[in-house]
DNA sequence: AACATTTGCAACCGCACTCGG
DNA sequence: CCCGAGTGCGGTTGCAAATGT
């Protein structure tokens, strides 16, 4: 398939390669006088001798002012590889958790670095696990073989997940006919909004007002319950790189409950095991897993982790 | 210093999807 | 329902810079 007849290499005299500071001018003055509209037709009306696909391209992924460069941080690392082991390799959507990064500089960081990180650790960057023979054993460690309840444990895990992932994209996708207020083509903003990363378009409620979809940012979730577990076991003490030497040893997903201050049950979704933190200054591992919460009655992911109480549980026993 | 190899990343390619006529 | 235009997205490529021998 395709559409051969949209892609450069059809069109005859237009450029290819690196861009110029003058090409980059060009367009840039172009879209923040005109905006991109149509990009098939931008080239010609903006005097660039490109097609539209690799305009577009350019204004997403070098020249829009609101891309963050440089070095990424733990906690973007961090998010990375938790995204991405709960999503694969939809970059799209793991970039709509990284503000201001794009997906194509996400998948080269996540191939030029991430995943070779990973690879040295002995995870396989596919699946997040711990590489393992034919027999279960993961390679260089005594660690036992799967039992037959750890293989139905994780079963469990995977069908929870799957749930937790249908229900996402199909709340997603109702809340985006019921409210539509982006453009389709930026998806990425949208989510960063549902998701309150993007403090232009303030607070959520005076966006939706009574509407406003419940939606969880189940890292922040997870970073505050790994926050109030840590400080509790650690003496309060609550340094992001500690968690992994705390943790690497006994570290087990918890059961985690959300319930209102009406006291209505939140439905609750884990994924396990999924992404693998490194402490830098310890040199281990960790292993966090995802929690999506759902209202149990319709389905909706909670808007604001703030404003519910969340309750651990660890072996059936609250803590 | 010269050459080979590796790395990082911008850009390209082609398939899939949405939407309007 | 079909088709074509336009766009989104993920995989891949190509090249300059960095590093190794």
């Amino acid at each position: 398939m395709g559409k051969s007849t949209h892609d450069c290499v059809a069109s005859s005299g237009v450029k290819k390669g690196p861009w110029t500071p003058a090409e980059d001018q060009k367009l840039l003055a172009f879209v923040q006088k005109h905006g991109h509209g149509n990009w098939q037709s931008l080239p010609q009306k903006a005097g660039l001798q490109r097609c539209g696909k690799s305009c577009r391209l350019r204004w997403r992924n070098y020249l829009r002012p609101d891309i963050k460069r440089g070095n990424f941080s733990l906690l973007e690392d961090q998010t990375i590889i938790q995204l991405h082991a709960l999503l694969g390799n939809r970059w799209s959507a793991i970039t709509a958790h990284l503000p201001k990064r794009t997906d194509n500089e996400v998948k080269n960081y996540w191939h030029s670095r991430l995943k070779k990180r990973l690879a040295l650790k002995g995870y396989d960057p596919v699946t997040h696990k711990p590489k393992t023979t034919i027999f279960g054993f993961a390679n260089g460690s005594t660690d036992e073989p799967k039992t037959g309840s750890n293989l139905n444990h994780i079963a469990q895990w995977e069908s929870a997940r799957l749930q937790a992932e249908a229900r996402f994209v199909r709340d997603s996708e109702l809340h985006k006919q019921a409210y539509h207020p982006y453009n389709n083509n930026d998806i990425s903003a949208a989510s960063s909004i549902l998701l309150g990363h993007n403090k232009d378009f303030g607070p959520t409620d005076q966006l939706f007002g009574q509407n406003a979809p419940q939606c969880l940012d189940i890292l922040r979730a997870w970073e505050s319950i790994l926050m109030s577990n840590h400080s509790k076991a650690a003496g309060g003490q609550d340094h992001v790189n500690s968690f992994g030497n705390h943790l690497a040893g006994d570290f087990e997903p918890p059961i985690i409950s959300a319930i209102s201050s009406n006291g209505s049950l939140m439905d609750c979704f884990f994924h396990e095991p999924v992404g693998q933190c490194f402490d830098e200054n310890y040199g281990t591992s960790i292993t966090e897993p995802f929690a999506t919460v759902h209202h149990k009655n319709n389905g909706a992911c909670l808007e604001d982790f703030g404003l519910w109480e969340i309750i651990m549980q660890r072996e059936k026993k609250i803590v």
